[in-house]
DNA sequence: CCTTCATTTCATCACATCATGAATCGTTTT
DNA sequence: AAAACGATTCATGATGTGATGAAATGAAGG
């Protein structure tokens, strides 16, 4: 396979592997985002169907102040996209990625 | 303090759509560690190929013992494994799990 | 207009996380 | 055995994050 000592090799360590700053900061804030339990449990239930907010509150027994400062979070980082209707907004999850990741993020958890 | 709202169907607000608390809390853990732009760019650059801790701190320009602890994480979470040659301790990625799910955040974050 | 209901924003505080240097550990080399 | 080297652990301080109540926003209906 691979032998790669500590030798000099007179060239430069090759950085060219990783992306642009921006886009690692903005891809590991993603990642954060979905990174906990609640915000986690919302995306789920949106896998399910959309949901109001209130919904979502009664559903986790959270206040809906602080079920609100996840969307907000999920919302910024454009992991759900919102539909008013009336007094209701209907939250759902953004597009097929976010399944993705969530799947494999579970999968891989449970197949330890 | 928590009474149901909306209209009344008697049932059960159907909690199944969601796994065990413990699952969804080792499943956030494991996206949070992730989701840091230190520990993704490690992962970047063990996919590839296998580096000691020293090519990695050299590689990102921190401390070793900074390394070490981002390392640390990215173990305890199963994200990498190690292999233990002389004085050197190489890390790799764990398993292609963790290389889909760098890779479905990257491409996210870029189709935007 | 005034009220009500659903949701968001704001300010705050407790708590988690990250980087870092010093000390430590485990191998290899002398 | 001692020194050198690669790597980890420990303790700490700065910074970030999350929950929460009170106040603000905004639509719907009297």
């Amino acid at each position: 396979m691979k032998e790669r000592e500590h030798e000099e090799c007179g060239h430069e360590p090759l950085r060219s592997v990783l992306p642009a700053p921006a886009l690692l900061e903005q891809a590991a804030s993603l990642l954060r985002a979905v990174g906990d339990p609640a915000r986690l449990a919302i995306l789920l239930r949106l896998e399910d169907g959309e949901r109001c907010v209130t919904e979502l509150a009664a559903e986790s027994g959270d206040g809906m102040s602080t079920v609100s400062q996840r969307l907000r979070l999920l919302r910024s980082e454009r992991l759900v996209t919102t539909r008013r209707d009336g007094k209701h907004i209907y939250y759902r999850l953004a597009d097929e990625h976010v399944s993705e990741l969530i799947r494999n993020a579970m999968t891989h958890v449970a197949h330890d």
